[in-house]
DNA sequence: CGAGGAATTGAGTAGGTTCAAGGCCGGTGG
DNA sequence: CCACCGGCCTTGAACCTACTCAATTCCTCG
């Protein structure tokens, strides 16, 4: 059972491998779907609120987030597109999007025609069900959201938002030791946690001058991530960003096997 | 091709009838689901953060919520789970549980065999869809409550809350006119909505002194939702409770039609 | 080198919290 | 049927976090 382990170059793969043993072959498959890349500009709108989305897309480099805009100027970005992260990657034709999806830096995406996955999934079981868990990360992330926007300040908002930058970059293999690259403004910042850019200015400093963080240069350092994590109260392991648990990938492979064995069933997953 | 319509008495059936057009058949087995009904006082704990949750259930009389405690005895509750609402319905075994779920009032709730739901999307495309726009809708509330808590006052807050409410209970047939139980104290609301208990009071004071509600006794009335949708800054449409777009249910047509005419095929859903 | 966006600083304000006390209401037991 | 109890709601006052508005400086990029 040849199983793909470390991190791959592409980051789509090494997302999803955190969260199922691929095969190689299976590793084949999510590269030819990444292969065909569009590079776009800063600041170009993938998807527009009130529009019907075109396709779905995976982020293979750059930067991008979703967001909605209010009639009075105020924004709220609602997640951050890194690499290996996609949008509506099943190409389910929502009538209207909810929420617009911008560049912040210049980006490469690969476009994913409609169906495409749903013919993946059939094939590649573990491909599905990473995707079954990438999706439940997901809505663990955006429920964390929801307990750090209600019951944190803005010190502790600005620690977690840069703990989980931090993790989610080290699962796709783009952060050696405690930097990664932040393209964006203080601006940005606040409207990702419901502040205002002058506020986080003042928070950004203060944690600056306890020697907390680096953040210039669009790079940013954690120089103590456990302190950090104190201070955004997080519970280390909320993120689902470790290994599968061992009786997951044993369910998995039942599964797999029972696939094998009965051609019929269905992959039990999307 | 005879498709259930109306609101059913199962809030299940009720709720996923408005995302999908389902057979009889389909209506069938998902009451078959919710057979073996389980009655639970309220204040009981269903899931309890930090261990491994035993097995997914469907609500389907009476109210629970999913939350987080914190160390220093504040709350944040994530989401109502109302009839028809489901917790890892697809019995994804979650090594540890990252929020607890407890219920409000006396409940009922309909176990789910781990494995079955799974066994069902097989056999029943129709209800695999529906699933999935189910899923699909969560995660839009998700983010709607992350706009809510970001950028939105109090005032602003409470009143999409109860509309969304409102909504939420006409989906499942639990709400004629602008009336519904709400057996939730202020501190409950507050802690939904990242508020005080104390500041809850006071806006709510305020709607009343404008005629805008009554809550009293355990019931919520709206008696201008033109205006608290307003208030709330709420746009109308993005909760996807509306009926499914003619588009998608061509879209699940081809798909049915496809799996008749090629079995092997996977039903691209779960 | 100039221009424009981004970061920084200051001062005043507001929305919401905190702490604390009192009143209401529903349910329970005698 | 009434009295009691505890949880919930209500009110007041002081405080504080974060916002607003505005001006200045710093960077970066062309």
């Amino acid at each position: 059972m040849p199983h793909h382990n470390g991190q791959s170059q592409n980051p789509l793969v090494a997302k999803l491998s955190g969260f199922a043993p691929l095969s190689r072959d299976d590793v084949g498959v999510l590269e030819a779907l990444c292969s065909k890349e569009e590079r776009v500009n800063a600041g170009v709108t993938l998807v527009d609120e009130g529009t019907a989305p075109r396709r779905g897309f995976v982020v293979t480099h750059g930067l991008a987030c979703r967001y909605r805009l209010f009639a009075d100027g105020h924004r709220q970005i609602l997640t951050l597109l890194i690499p290996g992260d996609f949008y509506d990657l099943h190409g389910f034709l929502l009538s209207v999007a909810d929420h617009s999806v911008v560049t912040m830096v210049p980006t490469r995406l690969a476009t994913i025609e409609r169906g495409k996955v749903f013919e993946i999934v059939e094939h590649h079981p573990r491909i599905g069900a990473a995707l079954w868990w990438s999706a439940m990360q997901e809505a663990a992330m955006l429920r964390e959201r929801i307990v750090v926007l209600g019951r944190r300040n803005a010190r502790a908002r600005i620690a977690y938002f840069f703990c989980e930058l931090l993790w989610r970059h080290r699962a796709i293999g783009l952060s050696e030791d405690q930097t990664l690259r932040l393209p964006l403004t203080q601006a940005d910042i606040a409207d990702t946690l419901g502040l205002t850019a002058v506020h986080v200015n003042r928070v950004l400093q203060g944690l600056r001058r306890e020697g907390l963080i680096t953040l210039a240069h669009r790079r940013l350092t954690l120089h103590q991530v456990d302190r950090l994590q104190s201070i955004a109260q997080l519970n280390q392991d909320y993120l689902h960003l470790k290994a599968v648990p061992a009786a997951v990938e044993r369910d998995l492979e039942g599964r797999v096997q029972q696939q094998a064995a009965e051609p019929r069933r269905a992959a039990g997953s999307c």
